[in-house]
RNA sequence: GGCCCGUUGGUCAAGCGGUUAAGACACCGCCCUUUCACGGCGGUAACACGAGUUCAAAUCUCGUACGGGUCACCA
């Protein structure tokens, strides 16, 4: 039979069978509606927040029902990897903390159904692929780069649909005689699908993101393998879910327009199709268009940019299952102190336009997060990322472990904490004042004092310091100070009657806010001269009047 | 250009035929306050447009506009 010796010519090293592989992957053991979901990145080694949001979504769904989720390595291009990119994934992944049950980790393999790297899984597909050729499903196409130009060019002149289909398939019914001349001659060959004929048949299919889709039959005769024998993204799709038991395949929404095709080849190799969960993009606004992400021209919102801003992975998250998930922020509200992993995320609550990343939105969010940790555990955090990020930042908080801690332990727990920083780069801004060598006097006095004022105030306040007065004999002071220069006591009284007063005694202990860490905005002023110790305290001051 | 998907305040979003059209971020105001914050309360602000179905439409249908995606031996 002619399917026969063109699947001989064509895979003449290929002796195993589908069946083979059928059973050395057999069902998974898994509960009653476990999921298993996998992220398939391609190793040009750059990830982003995009796909973080959908690692997010495939881990979610899997470890909630109590699934699998895995890692496969989607290298079927050479041309566009780059060296070490696997590892960048893996460890960029992982500090988001999104963790694999099994895949292509950084030491070696996990689990049953490798390989991982679809690489190395070169002879499975042919061996499938030459199945369908023996069924008369695929079939060679000896089309050079520059005919296929030509024929497009010749689409786009008579104004009918690109590609190679119908008609236009000119290997379509090619003999196995002109195959195996052309093979002789040493002219290379990819492995085409025989797709259906034009019919402007439709079909309908449930995705768990969307509901339900009409699209048309695919009818274009796709690339299955490569000239070098290595799948396209759609012929490795439908293996690779297959084989390795896929339940759902969560994915871009630019995949919705090759699902016509991932579909018909399921059929073909009558197999069922996992679910379809087509999420919406994460988008950006750029010169006031909205476009989705781009690996190219966004390098500010890829992950590795967030973790040297010191964006805490659990903040992260948070941001992105406000996203994700329309309910969440609700649920977060009612479950303040629950784990994220709680959450009962699902797809049914997940949006189908495309949502902008708002930066203004992550910032609160992680506020929020970060002011829920303690000052160990934030020390620890910052002093991690300033090794990595900020060496003369590392430094300085290492000097003097407990100064550091007492500097962060400032408004922190307690039921109304401060949230004054939502990254850790922000953080040295914010402590800087802390250090000598980093602070900066910004000169930005309240207006309500004059200068000569300022010095009054400044020079009564060291006459009358004792280090050891506690927080409320502290502020009497400020208070008395004040009131002999004819500041109210307490801004309410200046705010009744603002013609009695030159102002209150917020300007008053603004002077020595300013004075003190340079600028107008801080912590509690007397819980930072505990921290600075006495010396330090009046070092500022004087310095302050000079 | 063909095909597909989408469109609710500045942003993210609830909403599934009858709502005073939630909530969050941002912005503004007020209150609290022993300063800075935190917090509390309130405010501005939206169903892209046009037809149709219906007693009733943000919700269903069809057009138009706009945005996005996709049409590779990339994923």
């Amino acid at each position: 039979m002619n399917n026969e010796k063109m699947a001989k010519l064509l895979f003449p090293n290929i002796d195993k069978t589908p069946d083979y592989y059928e059973n050395l992957y057999p069902e998974r053991n898994l509960p009653e509606g476990a999921k298993v979901t996998r992220l398939g990145p391609s190793p040009t080694g750059f990830i982003h927040l995009g796909n973080l949001f959908g690692a997010i979504c495939d881990e979610r769904l899997a470890h909630l029902s109590g699934g699998v989720f895995y890692l496969r390595i989607e290298d079927t291009d050479n041309k566009r990897e780059v060296p070490g990119a696997v590892e960048v994934v893996i460890n960029t992944l992982r500090y988001f903390g999104v963790e694999f049950d099994e895949g292509a980790l950084k030491d070696g393999e996990k689990g049953d159904y490798g390989p991982y790297r679809q690489r190395e899984r070169a002879e499975i597909y042919q061996t499938f692929a030459k199945d369908l050729v023996l069924r008369g499903l695929a079939y060679p196409c000896f089309c050079t780069e520059e005919e296929l130009t030509a024929m497009r060019e010749k689409q786009t002149e008579l104004k009918e649909n690109f590609g190679y289909y119908g008609k236009w398939a000119v290997h379509r019914n090619i003999t196995f005689e002109e195959a195996e001349k052309n093979i002789n001659e040493g002219k290379s060959f990819v492995l085409r699908f025989r797709a259906p004929e034009p019919s402007g048949k439709t079909f309908t299919i449930e995705d768990a993101i969307r509901g339900k889709l009409t699209m048309p039959q695919n009818e274009q005769d796709v690339v299955l393998l490569k000239s070098d024998g290595i799948p396209t993204y759609h012929f490795a799709h439908v293996i690779d879910d297959h084989l390795m038991k896929t339940t759902h395949v969560v994915r871009g929404e630019e995949w919705l327009a090759t699902l016509p095709i991932h579909v018909q080849l399921f059929e073909a190799m009558g197999w069922r199709a996992p679910i379809y969960c087509h999420t919406a993009q994460l988008m950006k606004i750029d010169n006031g268009v909205k476009r989705k992400l781009s690996k190219r021209k966004d390098p500010e919102l890829s992950l590795d940019y967030y973790k040297s801003e010191g964006y805490l992975p659990g903040a992260v998250w948070e941001y992105m299952m406000t996203v994700l998930n329309s309910n969440y922020e609700e649920w977060r509200k009612e479950n303040p102190e629950a784990n994220v992993r709680e959450f009962e995320f699902t797809t049914k609550k997940m949006g189908i336009s495309g949502s902008l990343f708002d930066i203004d939105k992550l910032n609160d969010v992680s506020k929020n997060y970060l002011a829920t940790l303690d000052a160990d555990t934030v020390y620890n955090y910052i002093c991690e990322w300033a090794k990595e990020c900020d060496e003369e930042y590392y430094k300085l908080l290492c000097e003097d472990e407990e100064f550091s801690k007492g500097m962060i332990a400032i408004g922190r727990g307690g039921e109304k904490p401060r949230k004054d920083i939502s990254c850790w780069k922000q953080s040295k801004d914010f402590y800087s004042f802390f250090f000598d060598t980093l602070f900066k006097m910004e000169e930005d006095y309240p207006e309500n004092v004059c200068e000569e004022d300022r010095k009054i105030i400044l020079e009564k306040y060291l006459e009358t310091y004792d280090h050891a007065d506690d927080q409320s004999t502290w502020f009497g002071k400020i208070r008395a100070i004040g009131e002999e220069l004819g500041y109210a006591p307490q801004p309410k009284l200046y705010k009744k009657n603002p013609e009695l007063y030159k102002g209150h005694v917020g300007d008053v202990s603004c002077v020595i806010r300013v004075a003190i860490t340079g600028r107008t905005n801080s912590p509690d002023i007397w819980c930072i001269q505990q921290v600075l110790g006495e010396k330090r305290t009046i070092e500022r001051i004087k310095n302050a009047i000079k």
